[in-house]
DNA sequence: ACGCCAACTTGGAACGATCTAGGAGACTTC
DNA sequence: GAAGTCTCCTAGATCGTTCCAAGTTGGCGT
């Protein structure tokens, strides 16, 4: 699907297996044993039979290894492996309430903007969270309102937990959530609830910054710019602080060298223009690459160049960065790591609720390419 | 989670819900029968005792409302309303054996090129599934080799279904399934099989690249170049095909104007330099958003500006071609459409095992900016 | 009034796994 | 060699829903 066909054929497929025939399968179980039953799976029983033990054994050979004695176990197991046998999930479910899998609102990027992050984070939570005994479910919703999309699945007993990926800027979500003692894990710190906490794995923002910003004065910049989401946005301000702190630590004045605009490309390359005006700045540093590629636009049309002119320093390391003419230096979050601390950190609330709640702090890197 | 955050705070969190107290949920529910039971969600039977009827009569109510005399359909459904009742997902999977789950084989869009269809896709996938009753469950898995992932699921019962996404260049999968009767639908026509077909739901490549050219041919461009991918893939040369058929039907010539490579960016920008220097085209159209992104670092290299010097237009309508400075004009993937008609197959498919599978093939958008 | 038909409702069984007790066997110990 | 332990395994009950077949009720015709 990264490529996409083109037209036509066409026949007719039969496909068995979306229901057993109804007319053998309500006859009762007892009726059939010994003869071969019908096609479907096999069961536990099917398993205990084939190898002479009860079904609680071979539940046990599955779940509980450690109780049988090996000899046991090895012939369970080859039974097991003969058969093909796998538990069926629901039954498995409605037995212990719970349905090993967790929750995560599918948010798409917004269009026009160089942000993907979910695709990265996504498929390294998809890949790693079977070793924790779940899948990923996947489901949309409103993001200011956590009823629409979350109820549902908690009421239903659809899913064990979710992931939360967007804490910042007072979403509802987090304290729906916690006030009903549904058990979750966010990928992003608790900003706006200083007194009910949650379990959370986030990178900082701060650091990653900084290191974007030293990394332009190590290249012998001094009027380094910043252009930022606006004040109310906590992971923005945090941001921000990280190039304050580069600055400062070398005596360098920020005065009329940082702007807050919108994270749109065009806010971005206003911004741009207006610095470039009025501070004469010789690098800029984004809370974004959306509005590193704004900055970029500017440029493109005063012919300046960047890398060679202007240094341009973006976050996140989207595909855009990746791939834009000079090639966009950008902050890269580790979002592989982040995806397999959140695992880690839901499989152990799901297995003991009550022990000290996990919080990750992970440092960015800086994916370093032609733009500075 | 479109935006990160920064550091630290840290409490503990406990959350009941993960389990009901063992020790009162062993208890034969007879002997709490007419006593509160303990907290967990409404049951089938809470409701039918509830509004005074039996438990078939509340299944009836909330799976064949038909059936129901409309006096008593009102009585139960205020009285799941009052309790909020909502079906326990796993007794309802247990019993009709089926999960109201799609599997969806998570692939992530490789680093370094612009392809990120799936985003938009997924999204509108996941928005729509619910309306058919279904829900989205994503996993990991090996591209060539189907027992991964694939298998786990149908042998637990994990799912229902599965939408196929990559179904380009003899990919095993498709197979795989069909052998086994396994209900799927495909996003990407069966190029390889002309002989066993099944459901798919595709996009006319041909079209969108005839559409570009067109665009292409009316600012006035008559030397158009094409760059593609490798011979062996059938969606590339589908979408050249549109090229040839554009520049063909107004007698124009095509030799020494196609060039095939690799889709990266660097074969893009390589292919670039020696079209230019060969066959000295006005324009190019790419099968590919990442290519366009290769032919605009040449351009860049030799200072030649696109949309004014040289026209290009990619394919797929990326993030990239959005923000990219002067916009990529892009053919556009009706993706939420091909999510909705995939949805509707697997309704179908799943609700009429028999009947002639569908399917159907889309037309694509041209969007145009800058850089043409 | 009686009976018949249809519509609606009912209780029992089953989906396939896990939990809790209790039973059988092997191994110690005196 | 018999009693005492410990280990391992067996059997029945149960999770919450839907399917089945039989029962009840009401309405209508003659």
């Amino acid at each position: 699907m990264a490529r996409l066909p083109t037209p036509p054929t066409n026949p007719l497929v039969t496909n068995p297996l979306v229901k057993k025939p109804l007319i053998e399968a309500s006859l009762p179980r007892k009726a059939m044993a010994g003869a071969s039953r019908f096609s479907g799976p096999p069961t536990l029983s099917d398993v205990a039979k084939h190898a002479g033990v009860s079904r609680q054994t071979v539940s046990n050979a599955v779940n509980n290894p450690e109780l049988l004695r090996p000899t046991t176990l090895v012939r369970v197991q080859a039974s097991i492996d003969e058969l093909g046998y796998s538990p069926n999930r629901a039954a498995r479910n409605l037995r212990t309430q719970s349905s090993h899998l967790i929750g995560l609102r599918f948010s798409p990027a917004q269009e026009g903007t160089a942000n993907a992050l979910m695709d990265r984070f996504v498929h390294t939570l998809v890949e790693t969270s079977p070793s924790a005994g779940y899948h990923v479910l996947l489901f949309a919703g409103d993001q200011h309102d956590p009823e629409v999309g979350y109820d549902d699945l908690v009421r239903s007993n659809a899913v064990d937990a979710f992931v939360v990926t967007d804490t910042y800027l007072g979403s509802p979500q987090v304290s729906w959530l916690t006030e009903r003692g549904i058990p979750f894990v966010a990928f992003g710190r608790p900003w706006d609830h200083e007194d009910t906490s949650h379990p959370w794995v986030d990178v900082d923002g701060a650091a990653g910054a900084e290191m974007a910003t030293e990394h332009l004065l190590g290249r012998g910049h001094t009027r380094i710019a910043w252009i930022g989401w606006r004040k109310d946005s906590r992971i923005g301000e945090d941001r921000r602080s990280g190039w304050l702190r580069a600055m400062h630590s070398r005596g360098l004045s920020t005065t009329g060298l940082a702007s807050r605009v919108e994270d749109t490309v065009w806010s971005g390359s206003e911004a741009t223009a207006v610095l470039l005006d009025e501070a004469a700045p010789s690098a800029f540093v984004c809370a974004s690459d959306t509005l590193a590629m704004g900055v970029l636009h500017t440029l493109n049309h005063r012919g300046l160049r960047p890398g060679q002119d202007i240094a341009v320093v973006g976050f996140d390391d989207s595909q855009v960065a990746q791939v834009v003419p000079p090639g966009l230096t950008s902050v890269r979050q580790p979002l592989e790591q982040v995806a397999v601390e959140v695992v880690a950190a839901i499989g152990g609330l799901l297995a003991q609720p009550r022990r000290e709640s996990v919080s990750v702090l992970l440092t960015p890197t800086l994916a370093i390419r032609g733009s500075s």
